[in-house]
DNA sequence: GCCGCTCATGGCGATATGCCCATAAAGCAA
DNA sequence: TTGCTTTATGGGCATATCGCCATGAGCGGC
């Protein structure tokens, strides 16, 4: 049972926490298609802009966004090529939970 | 574009939250490879019994571990295996803001 | 019964997060 | 310059999270 130092998991968990809202994970999934600006970020997800923009800030704390300024715009578009097995490994785990509800129900 | 309905991000976020505390991370990485009582993984984390009893209800909550109860003890195990694709993903994603930092300081 | 061990839960204070509002900075057009 | 648009940031409030303490419940040994 070989652990890693503190600080591994620290930088683990800060990346998680990026990840831990409704909101990041609705623009993650939309900047996987294509770049996007903020305005049309804020559409999307139907808050407030300045709520959307400090969202921005914090996947592009993570690295998990990056940001292009072009005239009075940024564009936010996504690093990781990873995070779709993240997503992927995400949906199996709810998947495996309903799973699990069902037999408690129909025991 | 085609997002997914708002309980899908939900479900997905509750997850990435369970996720997201170095402790639990820690004890997921513990688990990774055998079953722990809760006093193993309290002397692993190295805080008090009933924060790491919280812990892992937090992580049952989210269906990533299950527990057995034998006499008076509790011994939890991991209930996904693609958590390790997670890891690799967190870990590629430091390795690149690693790399990110560097090239701002050295230009 | 009476202890000791193991674990889960409620409470409480400190800190962090999320939201909106208001505002400020920067670009562009007239 | 004066506006209009697009973003980012600070303030303030409500809520959530985290850590420890204390407590209680369940199980076995004596």
């Amino acid at each position: 049972m070989k652990l890693r130092p503190r600080e591994s998991y620290e930088g683990r968990a800060r990346i998680a926490k990026a990840l831990a809202h409704p909101s990041r994970l609705l623009i993650l999934d939309a900047l996987n298609e294509k770049e996007l600006c903020v305005c049309e970020l804020t559409e999307l997800v139907g808050a407030d802009q300045s709520t959307v923009s400090k969202h921005l800030a914090v996947l592009k704390n993570a690295g998990l966004v990056a940001d292009r300024k072009e005239a009075s715009m940024s564009y936010y578009r996504m690093t990781c090529p990873c995070l779709d097995g993240f997503f992927r490994c995400m949906e199996s785990v709810l998947k495996q939970n309903l799973k699990t509800q069902q037999m408690v129900l129909t025991r």
